[in-house]
DNA sequence: TTCATTACTGAACACTGTGTTCGATATCAG
DNA sequence: CTGATATCGAACACAGTGTTCAGTAATGAA
């Protein structure tokens, strides 16, 4: 409702609705997200039911306003707001999507990572991931695409593919205990994915 | 006959299970495996409450003991249990996995897919899928291998890889309300996915 | 047909979790 | 200081779960 002018938010209020997403956040992280009641939450948060339902619906309503913060902690940002640029320096092969910082960042907060998209995940957190990656994907794609040139095939069904493929590789990854390096799945990701996507926009990296 | 095996189960037991999963698949296309409760299917199969909890734990249980079918009647059995052959006749490509017969069936059936698969499918019943195309697919692969051939990619990651994939592009068919023939979709899937593939195991098709 | 066995019935119950309400209390900004 | 706003927390109504048990019905074997 309010553009800018709502930035007189009471303290209290932001830090009522920072520790309830921490408080939901080490939850999952410790007994997955289906387990958890609100009860659980406004425990570990020290805060009142009331003020709970005060602030979200229910406890998916608190997962979802705090997406942007967790699909950013999961994925990571450079990757997520990458419209930098970078890849300078060689020109060799360009790349859509970089796999090796998504591994890595995995690897680091594996514990959170499998708790969202491992095993038994938050599906709504998937579907999320795979809409972000998606998107900034079928930009890539755009950009590569040769002058006034058609790919064979939709650029949305290629930045989707690509976006599953890399969910696909991380949710096994993730499930077999990181059998491999990250930069290794990298390697394995632009090997089994990459050649079909070159073929179909007609560029031969 | 069978002498011996346990199979003397009583007419009304079968009756039974039937009426309960045949509810819960109805349930399921009609409002989402969600929103339906206990009460819904026993009074959709029209029998009793502690009917229900004496042949299933809760309503998961009942969907995974049903899903044998589910699986089956999703994917068709042709896919699931292609240890037929065939092929013979044309050499020219091999295929490893046939998406055309996943779509078509899709297609005929696309309310049961949606609600299994789409938008926000069921993942107990998405991951059963996927590792059970996973495993038929690594047979393929195994198959198609080159004598004492080791392929760059592990054959479990590739096979998990083009699973995935398949899953991929099936949800995102169904959510945008299969805007492409079931053929049009396996040329994609076999343009996009496959080459990568054919790379790793060192084959040419 | 008879009859012991097995399966279904359905109401009652205890339990867990949800989401709301409201008066009392604490904290805010000015 | 003061009026506005946020939090507290107990109480409540509600919905769904899973169990129990005495009564009833169907089954299949003799």
């Amino acid at each position: 409702m309010k553009p800018e002018t709502n930035e007189k938010v009471d303290r209290r209020v932001q830090r009522t609705r920072q520790l309830l997403s921490g408080a939901l956040m080490s939850l999952i992280v410790e007994k997955g997200y289906d387990a958890i009641t609100v009860q659980n939450i406004i425990d570990r948060a020290n805060l009142g039911r009331s003020t709970f339902y005060a602030h979200y619906q229910d406890k998916e309503d608190l997962l979802l306003r705090g997406m942007e913060n967790i699909v950013h902690s999961l994925i990571g940002d450079e990757n997520v707001a990458r419209r930098d640029e970078g890849d300078e320096g060689d020109e060799e092969t360009p790349r859509i999507l970089s796999a090796v910082l998504i591994f890595q960042h995995a690897k680091e907060q594996h514990s959170l990572h499998k708790a969202m998209v491992g095993g038994r995940g938050i599906d709504v957190i998937i579907k999320t991931i795979q809409t972000h990656l998606s998107q900034h994907v079928e930009e890539r794609i755009q950009e590569l695409l040769p002058e006034g040139q058609t790919p064979s095939v939709p650029t949305q069904i290629t930045a989707n593919y690509l976006a599953g493929t890399m969910l696909t590789l991380l949710t096994w990854w993730l499930d077999n205990n990181m059998p491999y390096s990250p930069e290794r799945m990298d390697e394995i990701f632009q090997e089994l994915a990459m050649p079909g996507v070159w073929a179909t926009i007609g560029v031969t990296p």
